[in-house]
This record gives C-alpha cells, sequence and structure tokens, in this order.
DNA sequence: CTGAAAGCGCTAACAA
DNA sequence: TTGTTAGCGCTTTCAG
C-alpha cells in the first residue's frame, strides 16, 4: 500500500517545514556533528511542531542497524521463567542494555513453528542480535543462528568446546571453593546433588566437587552423588536417598540454591540440624537467597556482570560483525552465611 | 551504509535466478494466488537454492505490517514477574498468536528512558499494536499510545471509564459470589486482603467483597480490610495484621491466590485450622492452584480466554486501523474446593 | 556546513 | 498470469 498512518510527518516534510535540506534533519535527528549550532535549533523547533517520529523501518532498510536485541527463551526455559533467576538476568539485561539506546525484546520459542517465525524474524533483520538463556545440548537454535551469520550469546556453554560466543560462570572453580570451605570446617563426608547431568553446567559443578575432594585425598564415592535437576523437590529426594546411603554426612554441595532449599527439608525432615550437623552449600543463582535462606553458605554468581558481558559480547559483535567467537568466563564468590 | 549482510540474496537476485519477474516472486513468497503451479514451483527453487529471506524492513516500508505485537511490562508488573498469573498470561498471549503468523514481543518499560524508547520503537513501525499488562491508574503510556494512534489493548482497565480497548474479569462480580459462598457457610467475620488500591482490579474486588456483605445485612468495617499487592509476602503479613485485630475471623477473601498461599501460612502458623476454623478464597490466577492448594476455593478467571480476547480485539484494531474502543469482560467461576 | 541525489529491498498498482 | 514501475522514508556519499 505505501498508506502511511496518518499524522505521522516524514523527515521531507519536517525539512520543507524547516526550510532545510533532508540530510541536515537526518544529522539533526541522529545528533550527529557538523551542524551549526542554529540550524539544528530551526530543526529541532520543526521536530517539535509537527511531532515528527522517524520510521524505524526506512531506518533499517537505508542500512543502519535494527536498535534492537532478542533475548530467546526455549521451552526449557520457560518453565524456569517463574525462578528469581530468570527476572534477574532479565533485569540485569535491561540494565545493560539501557544507555545503548536498543530495545531489548523478550521472544518465547516453545514449539517448531515459533522457531521458524522467530528466525524469520531474526534473519529479516529486525534484530541486530540475539541472546540465549541456558541453552540446552541438542538446541539446535544457536547453530541456526550461526550458520544465519547473526551474532549470538549463549548463557552458559553447551559443552567444552562451544563455538558460538557464550557467557558463563566459573562453576568448576566455584564448586571447588564451596567443597574447599566444607573442608576446613573439618567435614569430612561430603555429598552433592547435582543438576541434570546432560546439561554442562551439572558437569563442571561435580567437576569441581571431585577436584576439591581429591586435593584433599579423599576420594568422591559414586554413593556421595545424587542427581537432581535443580528444583526443590529434586533437591528434597535427593538428600533423602543420601541419608539413607550415608547417615554420616555431614556436608553438602547443592546444585542451586533451590535443591539446597529442598535438601534442608529432608534433612530437618530426618532430625539433622543445620549447620551444625550437616553444612549446606548451594549454588547462588539470585541475591534473594539472603534473605530466604540466612544461614545458608553459597556460591554466588554474578549475575549483574553476567548480563553486562552479554550484552558487552554482542555489541561487539554487532560492531565489527565479526566472524570470531569470544567468551568470558566469571568468577564466582563464596558467600559465607553460616558459622558452623 | 546500505551495506547488505553478504550472503543474503535480495528478492531480485531471486527473481533473476529463476527467470521472472519481481513481482512473481513477490506474489509467492507471500503465498499469493494468481501464480501458474509451474512457475510457482521455479521460484520457490530458486527461494531454497538460494537461502533467500525476506528483508523485513523493506516489506515493512513497503507498506504492509510489522508483524510483531508488542506486550509490555511496565515496572509495577516486573515484581509481579515471578508470579504464575504472569506466565500463564503470556502463555496465552504465545498460543492465541500462533496461527496469525505475528511475533509476540514482550518489553520491560521499568523506567523513563525505557518508556521513551519504547514510544519511539512502536511509533516507528516496527509493531502493529500494544498489550498491556495490569496497567496502574497513573500509567501515561496508554494515553501516549492512544495518542499515537497505536492499536492497544489493556488486561484489566484503568478506572470505570477507560478509554482505551480492554479485556477483564467480572471482578465484582467475582468477589460478590465468593463471599456469598463463605456467607452461605455460616462465616459471618470476612476479611479480605485487597491488590494495590490505586488498581481498579483491586477496588472493584474490594467493592463486590463489600456488596456481597451489604446484601446480607453485614456491615464490613474498614479494620477487616487489609491491603497488600499480590504478593505471597503481603498476604501474609496483611494476614497477621487481620488476626490481630479480629482473632474472631472466620472468613478471607484473598486478592490473588499468591496472596492466599500467604494469609494460609500467617493463618497456620497463628494456630488456625484451615478451613475448619477460617476459609479463605483467592482469585485464582492460574489453573495451577488446585495442585499447589488443592484444598482451596477461588475464584476462578478464564486466562486463556483472556489472552485469546485481548489478541482479538487487537488484531481487530489493526485490520481496521479503527478508532472505537472496545471491550470484553469475562465472567469469572467460583470453584468450590473445600467442604468446610 | 548544507543540499541534492542515489539507493536500501520490498509491495502493489498498472500494463502487457 | 506475468513483468514493469513507482514509491515507502531514511541514510549517506558527493558536490557545492
Amino acid at each position: 500500500m505505501g498508506k502511511r498512518r496518518p499524522g505521522t510527518p516524514t523527515l521531507e516534510e519536517v525539512a520543507a517545514h524547516a526550510g532545510v535540506g533532508r540530510g541536515t534533519v537526518s544529522r539533526v535527528v541522529n545528533n550527529e556533528a557538523g551542524v551549526k549550532e542554529s540550524t539544528r535549533r530551526v530543526v529541532q523547533q520543526a521536530i517539535a511542531e509537527l511531532g515528527y517520529v522517524p520510521n524505524l523501518a526506512a531506518r533499517s532498510l537505508a542500512g543502519r542497524r535494527a536498535d534492537a536485541v532478542a533475548l530467546v527463551m526455549t521451552e526449557p526455559d520457560w518453565r524456569m521463567f517463574a525462578e528469581p533467576f530468570f527476572s534477574e538476568i532479565v533485569t540485569s539485561l535491561g540494565d545493560a542494555l539501557t544507555d545503548t539506546g536498543m530495545q531489548l525484546l523478550l521472544t518465547l520459542v516453545r514449539s517448531d513453528p515459533e522457531r521458524r517465525r522467530f528466525l524469520e524474524y531474526a534473519r529479516g533483520g529486525r534484530v541486530d542480535g540475539v541472546l540465549l538463556m541456558s541453552v540446552h545440548a541438542d538446541d539446535p537454535l544457536p547453530d541456526m543462528l550461526a550458520e544465519a551469520r547473526l551474532p549470538t550469546v549463549l548463557l552458559g556453554r553447551r559443552s567444552a568446546d562451544e563455538h558460538v560466543s557464550y557467557v558463563d560462570a566459573d562453576n568448576v572453580g566455584g564448586a571447588r571453593s564451596a567443597v574447599a570451605h566444607l573442608l576446613e570446617s573439618g567435614r569430612r563426608t561430603i555429598a552433592t546433588i547435582t543438576g541434570p547431568l546432560d546439561m554442562y553446567v551439572a558437569q563442571c559443578r561435580l567437576r569441581g566437587y571431585r577436584e576439591a575432594l581429591a586435593q584433599a585425598g579423599l576420594e568422591a564415592l559414586p554413593s556421595w552423588v545424587a542427581e537432581g535437576d535443580f528444583t526443590e523437590e529434586s533437591g528434597r529426594r535427593a538428600m533423602e536417598r543420601l541419608i539413607e546411603r550415608h547417615p554420616e554426612i555431614d556436608g553438602v554441595l547443592a546444585a542451586s540454591d533451590t535443591t539446597a532449599a529442598g535438601a534442608l527439608q529432608a534433612l530437618r525432615a530426618a532430625g539433622r540440624r543445620v549447620p551444625e550437623d550437616v553444612a549446606v552449600i548451594g549454588f547462588d543463582d539470585f541475591p534473594l537467597a539472603e534473605r530466604t535462606q540466612p544461614r545458608l553458605t553459597t556460591v554466588r554468581q554474578p549475575l549483574e556482570e553476567i548480563g553486562r558481558a552479554m550484552v558487552r559480547l554482542l555489541l561487539e559483535e554487532v560492531e565489527e560483525s565479526s566472524v570470531a567467537w569470544r567468551h568470558v568466563i566469571l568468577r564466582t564468590e563464596l558467600v559465607v552465611r553460616d558459622s558452623a
């Protein structure tokens, strides 16, 4: 059609109104240097009077960027939508993008049609880059985006040799220092409740756990390890199994603080005092743990930095339209809150 | 610049490759009728071979729609991000949009710069319409969007004479029937924990509560009313206050089931049996209440229908670029689950 | 410092 | 049924 929404003046009309050329108006709108101050003011006047708003489609088409990035939430993410971790990450991404002028667009990809539609959207040039949350090993989206040469940054990696840019926390180191802390306080029978072991993040945390024990000359018995899935329920059940197998357990590393909360319930139900009898450390996905479990020592992940780093990496890729993959691994921090 | 992302063929190149005109390719891409089957196949072949993807900016510019709608979450919403209500609504909107070919874009508007950016984005023509969640009375966004003549649909209204299209549940009726139910089962001291009273939805539910009591010849004491903000924490605290003021309370209407859950905790902590001593009814924002609080009677809101209705209204506005406001008010249903 | 002009890739009206 | 053409509104050289 080419039907303009009525009441939407074009750059050209602004130019006419201000008595200047289109180029000049464009420069003013985009805050470019090299416009005489008086001219600039006249143009701004005209813009205000006409209520001019740039047409973003035209701007994109003329070659500039879309000025938007998408955060894709795939089906597995979606189940965790209600977790604080989620909103923390989104908040931090929003903050990180605040002064870049880019719109953050959250999109759901829960089914195959939705994946197709999103790909069309992204490849159609409506976003400059894509952020992906907690990708599972078998998620085809990262590779599809890479193939389409769209700047992409993952939160976490799918395997040791991830070939798409990513930001991750130092899960091995975090787990190691947590277990080291437990050892220092005299614990000797330290179990762990892992995340789903088909996720790289869970594998890493398990590795850190084993390394710390090995370093102390202790061998991690297979029966000290119980697999969970990050949920509270799984933490509860795993802890019950562990207590049954090893009543002497005096320390636990949990895959997340949600899992840790489940473990605590099971421990208390079994009559254990925490942290006196058994010390529990969880990976702290969000700074709220302080309030919900004030005495729980946690491995804190720097969520804000994660968001910032993801945005930085993405913008670098966008800027340079580069093909180089890059990654950032952020340090975790052991926050000691119990004294036992 | 006009720098094309390398490896992104244009419609024109497809046309050349297929040996047809650009118009024909356009028709094929948009699945329009009036193309000979053989020609269509040749073009599709070419599209596949070249890996052609339409440039959405160009398509938008040439007059067609953006094929995307935004769901805006403002700051107050954001606190409720983790609430199941939220993900239920988003899910239902996503479902409702599934076969319309429109992308659903969730956007955060937490600050003034973000509001400005979003407005620029929306007015810039990158979305065809805007959906707004739980708008507060003083939210300027709906009017700004209306002024920009952007199709907009609110979930809930800001006041009795909302002048922007909206979809709402029958909150007055829902509250009334809930309280009537409590009265029928012999309760006489019925308190309520409201939502934020600057939200019309909370006012309506409070009104329904009062009307039901009045109809039974009871007067709602002001001290029977405690304001909350839909969160569990606020429900807990409000309930504590209520118990202190009126130990004889035997019924409670909570603003949401999350609030109800908080109230339950406070009641149990105070040694009350539920529902034997005190019956609690919450507005059921999501069908999961059944599982989490199996014995809780609730006022159920038809979330799926809400999503469908919002999408329908929005698409109607988009289609007709109409100026007429429209609204839908959906019935609620009292789901009785406790026998006490 | 500013104006004019050439596209960006697509749709839609109009011819053929 | 198909090809051709004229924009959509903006950015960006390139002259002036």
